[in-house]
DNA sequence: TCAAAAGTGTTAGATTTACACCCATGA
DNA sequence: TCATGGGTGTAAATCTAACACTTTTGA
């Protein structure tokens, strides 16, 4: 293969995953200590080096798939982060990227293995290099994209009651909702659709499951929360 | 130094800019013919390599101030490209940035030099590679951003006409506004200043010439427009 | 029987939108 | 004198926000 560019040189790509996932009525996001140098011990960031044969966003699905063996799941670049203090060692940019999973789907045998956590995300340790700042921005925007899409039902089980959904925009925005305006907001929206199951978990009464109708949700729609 | 990561792969990092300017009325880009292979001849976007002594936002700053010799611009990322197909030789993962400039600060003499263009944002010709993207991604987060901060005043000369900001928000919108509406909202605005002088450019009767003072915008203030 | 979560409408206030005419001036 | 762009207010419609009680049922 030619060198086209050879004079100028060429630096250590990694992806870095902010894992979102909703459980107990609180954002969290899934944290570990690295187990390599530099910075072992440190709370971190699930990452890993881009391969040759790869693009960014392959990459970062990969891997999250190691992570948690999951595959499809919903993900988007949050920025490349490249000062030069960014990482002790060899300089390294970094390309951050956010996912939304269902906790369920993450098998606590898959978490302890990998020997990672779920943290709340108002209670973030100080962590390695720059992830602060990574998850700081992904955590804008989501919840940017969560207000103007549907994509917070990827944090959610297929059925869920109206009061877990509204917990979970309460949980991503820091603030209460009204319960009744929020109702009303959701009946508006066809492709949220109620099933005549209920669930009993939460309340003696049972509340109504409800599931997000993807194929409903065309173009002329518009969701806001 | 020591090399911790040495098994893995090192990749080329390039900055691409999308320079946004504004002039008669229309919303632009500053683009050119690509004079090095691959791709030679092919209109793109003004790039550079980013150096090992420089961050990305240096790299950024350094390459818009090689083409423009300005310093201090409104720069923001757009994000990182790395599709495998990208450059057609050996591979080089982008990194994108958009500025804004008032296009009289760069002097007609600098251009030709550069031997760059400014193309109206809505007649983009086919560019190399992905450029094409980039300036998609770099307009939404750039309609979105001047919407919520006081960005767009980097757009215009430090004097300008309610006229010329609206022609701004318009061009950037890409719809027509009522000019009723428009100047409440300005009027609300403390932090847009009149000042006692008149441009007769436009008009025989002559328009107030307005000012944003940085200053006066505090934390405190809003802005939507 | 009572505690705990589910479910349900109305109204006031705020925000947004639509809309038309007079003014000043240079050509 | 007239063509051109500058400048101004009001009213209807829409959207948002505040608010309290009844229902169901397991413990």
């Amino acid at each position: 293969m030619t060198t086209y560019y050879s004079e100028f040189q060429k630096v250590l790509l990694s992806v870095d995953c902010i894992i979102f996932g909703f459980d107990n009525n609180k954002l969290k996001i899934l944290i570990g200590k690295r187990n390599m140098d530099p910075g072992r011990g440190e709370w971190s960031l699930y990452g890993g080096f881009v391969r040759s044969d790869e693009s960014l966003d392959e990459a970062a699905h990969r891997t999250l798939r190691e992570l948690t063996g999951l595959r499809n799941v919903f993900m988007r670049q949050v920025g490349a982060f490249g000062n030069l203090d960014r990482d002790p060692g060899e300089r390294v940019v970094s390309v951050a990227y956010y996912a939304l999973i269902n906790v369920k789907d993450y098998s606590e045998r898959q978490r302890k293995q990998h020997d990672v956590e779920w943290v709340n995300i108002e209670d973030i340790p100080q962590m390695y290099s720059d992830h602060n700042n990574m998850v700081v921005k992904a955590r804008k925007l989501m919840k940017q994209k969560i207000k103007t899409d549907p994509v917070g039902f990827q944090l959610l089980p297929e059925l869920f009651t109206l009061t877990q959904l509204q917990r979970l925009y309460e949980a991503v925005n820091g603030e209460a909702l009204d319960k009744r305006n929020f109702r009303k907001r959701i009946k508006d929206m066809d492709f949220i659709e109620k099933t005549d199951l209920i669930d009993k978990k939460t309340s003696k009464r049972g509340a109504s499951l409800y599931r997000f109708n993807k194929k409903a949700f065309t173009e002329d729609k518009t969701f806001k929360l």
